[in-house]
DNA sequence: ATTCAAACGTTCGATTTCAAATGATTTTTT
DNA sequence: AAAAAATCATTTGAAATCGAACGTTTGAAT
């Protein structure tokens, strides 16, 4: 990979600390940078947009993915957030205690317990989501439209591929 | 934005909903799944590759910048992984239980404490990362190669608007 | 119909995470 | 030089996170 003026000077000294050994400096790259700015932006919408409303990055998540998908088991809540079942229990009590969500036990399986929010629940994503997102066109915004539909593309693509393996081992 | 047909059900589903809203979504499509595609990341890697070490990410993360850095200050380490000090701190503790890392009291600032690789800690760093960067090529391979350079890049031009930002908001 | 296996959510213990408060040290101001 | 301000790592308390173990419920197999 030839080196580009564009990198950071971590990143270059990364790369050559690892020059000479059998390593795939492209997609120590991707995944690295790929890793970093979710971490950034995690932390900026944190500070800048959730935190005023005691709202952890994952309780928004959660809240906005019960908002969508109306009474949602937990199963389900925990594949689309890639969090385990356990994380979503105890997000799910929190989220309770202070009254943003409520759950019952299914009619038609005992087994299944389905989250859906509480009226306050609706008005705070209401009210915190086009916050939210103004934050995510602050991050959008540092790329051209063009750059925007690409990135989103090339995630999407990555996002699909993980699928497919993880439904292989499930098959498996 | 048009409707495109590599859109998850999911994604359209959120689409959707949001539909009406003065929101933009092509920012969030590009948030959504830079956030999903982080945390399937993670996910692969700590259940494929760490697990068998008893080693989280970050951990791993950290033991990786220790080793590439040397001997390096808490806050250093902090700022290279957009985690507060505090937890900085926390994990050095466990690694250092794990007899990984070893800290010691700058001599010329005693308020800094510097992190160093143990033995055991170098060994472990050679040992995994190679099969860490598997995962990562794992990942990257999802995509052809003009596609990991140009994912590459336009996560490393948010990566360092991210920077500029909040280098803003310091000298604020 | 009974037994067996699978699936679900929860609990448990350990680690990770953060903001705020604290104590120690250094730097700046007066 | 003394006092004040700034910086650093740590502690504290609360929440998020996971894998493993568990009890309950459902579906499958006999």
């Amino acid at each position: 990979m030839p080196i580009q003026e564009d990198f950071s000077r971590a990143e270059l000294e990364v790369m050559r600390r690892v020059s000479g050994l059998p390593i795939d400096e492209l997609a120590l790259s991707v995944a690295s940078n790929l890793w970093r700015a979710s971490q950034l932006f995690k932390q900026k919408l944190e500070r800048e947009v959730l935190r005023e409303h005691s709202l952890s990055f994952s309780s928004f998540s959660t809240l906005f993915i019960i908002w969508i998908w109306g009474p949602i088991e937990t199963r389900e809540i925990a594949k689309s957030q890639a969090v385990s079942k356990a994380t979503v229990t105890s997000l799910l009590i929190t989220l309770e205690k202070h009254g943003l969500v409520k759950r019952k036990v299914s009619k038609t399986d005992k087994r299944l317990v389905l989250a859906e929010l509480t009226s306050a629940g609706r008005t705070m994503v209401e009210w915190v989501f086009p916050k939210f997102n103004q934050g995510e066109a602050d991050m959008a915004g540092i790329l051209t439209e063009t750059e925007q539909l690409e990135l989103a593309r090339l995630l999407r693509k990555v996002v699909a591929g993980f699928q497919i393996s993880l439904e292989q081992e499930v098959a498996a």
